[in-house]
DNA sequence: TTGCTTGTTGCGAAGGTTCGCATCAAAGGA
DNA sequence: TCCTTTGATGCGAACCTTCGCAACAAGCAA
């Protein structure tokens, strides 16, 4: 469920101001139910407007991850990826070697990030990260 | 300490060939203890020679991430670093408000990677890897 | 040692992201 | 409503990284 409101009441609440251009950004990432480049969100704003450029996506984007309201993925081969917070909290295992992608799930870290959280006192919730490694397959066709 | 000739050896094993520029840049990498940046990498082998190009260190250093040998880091605001392997394996957690960095030890996170490699059949080790999140003093400075 | 195969390099261009700065406009007060 | 303050935008430049391609050279076999 989209919550625009939600999300831009709570920028306003930490003192950014609302322009027409930061809601856009944020009404494209909470109603699309995946992550998106911002040259994509670009695009879908441009639909509704010319009034907007390359630099204020990124500017917004990094606002709303600086704040907890999305999550950045770096995708690999030099792509970076946004989507909203409701995207769900996840872990992906990425190989170095073929560049797979399982995706985990939370009961899989739980404790772990748990420990963290009271031991170093740091709010890991909620999360997207990657671990890279190697897959079966890979490690299988390595001689080593 | 650094094992140059290990890591020759290994890409060599892997059917790569050696040459005089990854001869280079694995023995700087490997006899610098801290992780270094494209760029710095460069100039070290420009010390030593003009025969070293940005695209040549970035290939080299993909193939040694490739291959387990060494590590990408990302620093945030658009910087990457690298270190080898024998940096040895650790996980920072990265204020996603002040860009903050807290080292944390394997023991933290062990059982969950255990879990990991056990279920996915995933090779986690050794492993670098960034969890992202708000450090105490964000958290705490925020009204939310 | 010589020649061949094919992976590697350097170069320039392109792609993605960030930055600096002048202009603009959101938010709050008068 | 109008004005003021100051954060946000658009633009162009700069920066970092990747890509395509022609020339080069590592490694192997003879």
């Amino acid at each position: 469920m989209p919550h625009c409101h939600t999300y831009l009441k709570k920028l306003r609440d930490h003192g950014y101001r609302i322009t027409p251009q930061r809601e856009m950004i944020v009404q494209i990432i909470a109603h699309c139910g995946r992550h998106m480049s911002a040259e994509e969100i670009m695009e879908k704003v441009r639909e509704k407007t010319t009034s907007i450029n390359i630099a204020t996506v990124y500017r917004t984007l990094d606002l709303l991850v600086e704040n907890g309201l999305a999550s950045r993925f770096d995708l690999g081969n030099g792509k970076t990826a946004y989507a909203t917070s409701e995207h769900g909290p996840h872990i992906h295992l990425v190989c170095r070697h073929c560049g797979s992608v399982t995706e985990i799930t939370e009961n899989d870290i739980s404790a772990s990030l748990d420990r963290i959280e009271d031991i170093y006192d740091f709010d890991c919730r909620p999360y997207h990260f990657s671990i890279h490694g190697l897959c079966r397959d890979c490690r299988d066709s390595m001689t080593d």
